[in-house]
RNA sequence: GCUAGGGUGGUGGAGUGGUCUAACACACGAGACUGUAAAUCUCGCGCCGCAAGGCUUCGGGGGUUCAAAUCCCUCCCCUAGCA
């Protein structure tokens, strides 16, 4: 089976520093699993690194106009990994986006089944109840199935409906694609914060700014899906005039800071990951020697 | 010093005699999540308790009232204007 290594957590623990470092000792080759660096031209708000000389699979897939999911990231890749396989080098699959990694390591089984713009646009508007009860006449059972936020989720539920709409059978992989090696990355929450106030520094210093104003100039808008993205959405009241920067890199923070637990309760439950605290001494060490075991076998 | 307006929870900010632990929002905590996932959504959020329930809050103190964050007195503090 295709070997693939998978380096996750949540941000700003330093995966692609590992990711590269693992590169290097073991022939391999990163893949991003990042729904945010997939845009072109986002590159200081979402962290792009760019060593010289080394490509980094999964950066700048669409325009940060375009609209983006899961599935289409899922085909992507899938084929990039492949492809890396064939050349007989290591994928390493690195990123804090829980789902997009899922798609590659589980596959999503209703990833095939396309957004009906007709049908939501039908349902714009509709409260979470009319939803609710919209969904049970098509699938009673996956109605039944969802989970008390989901129920009230209109997003969730415009796209379950969708699903059940389609009539499509979902049909789940049953068998692992990869033979794979999950390795976390965490830090402990006090050293967090501070971690994360120095990067926003960082960030801001290298230019946000300026990268936002060049986006809205090539026509980029607030309400762009890329738009949503951390570093970014926090800055559209400061284009207003409306909110001054100490404000804006404050809710920054507070964001980036809520992503990482958000990130936490995702990865918390995929108990195949192994864990490393980045801020112990000689984590590394034993992480790869957990590799290389796993990768000679 | 005078005049006017204020002091409410971690924050902004409602409430102006009873239904007030106090709207709403934010922050914070816990969680959900199979085509937007850095998105979207749920729950909790004074204290004690698993719960039932109990206890305590609206600058400090005193008073009126069956009942006060809300009315009165007084003290402290803030803001604006005048001296």
């Amino acid at each position: 089976m295709q070997k693939l290594l998978i380096v996750c957590g949540p941000t700003g623990t330093g995966k692609t520093n590992l990711a590269l470092t693992l590169a290097k000792k073991f022939n391999g080759e990163i893949v991003s699993a990042d729904s945010r660096q997939v845009y072109k031209e986002l590159n200081i708000g979402t962290g792009k690194d760019l060593p010289q000389g080394i490509k980094i699979w999964g950066y700048d897939l669409v325009d940060p106009k375009q609209k983006f999911s899961v599935s289409e990231y899922e085909n992507i890749i899938n084929n990039v990994i492949e492809d890396i396989s064939n050349r007989n080098k290591l994928p390493i699959l690195t990123g804090g986006t829980g789902l997009y990694i899922k798609s590659i390591v589980d596959g999503i089984g209703t990833a095939s089944i396309a957004p009906n713009l007709n049908l939501r646009a039908t349902l714009e508007g509709k409260t979470p109840p009319e939803l609710f009860d919209i969904l049970a006449q098509f699938d009673s059972l996956k109605a039944a199935s969802m989970n008390q936020s989901d129920r009230v989720n209109p997003r969730r539920l415009v796209r379950a409906i969708e699903v059940a709409e389609s009539g499509v059978k979902i049909t789940q992989r049953n068998k692992p694609k990869y033979d794979s090696l999950f390795i976390g990355l965490t830090r402990p929450q006090e050293l967090v914060k501070n971690q994360i106030e120095k990067r926003v520094q960082e960030r801001f210093k290298q230019g946000i700014v300026e990268e936002i104003k060049n986006l809205l100039k090539d026509g980029v808008t607030w309400d762009d899906q890329s738009m949503s993205s951390m570093g970014y959405k926090e800055w559209k009241d400061y284009f207003a005039d409306t909110k001054e920067v100490k404000e804006v890199l404050k809710e920054w923070v507070q964001n980036e800071i809520a992503y990482v637990k958000r990130q936490m309760v995702w990865f918390k439950k995929d108990k195949r990951i192994f864990w490393f605290d980045v801020s112990g001494l000689n984590y590394q060490e034993k992480l790869e020697k957990m590799v290389k075991k796993w990768y000679a076998s």
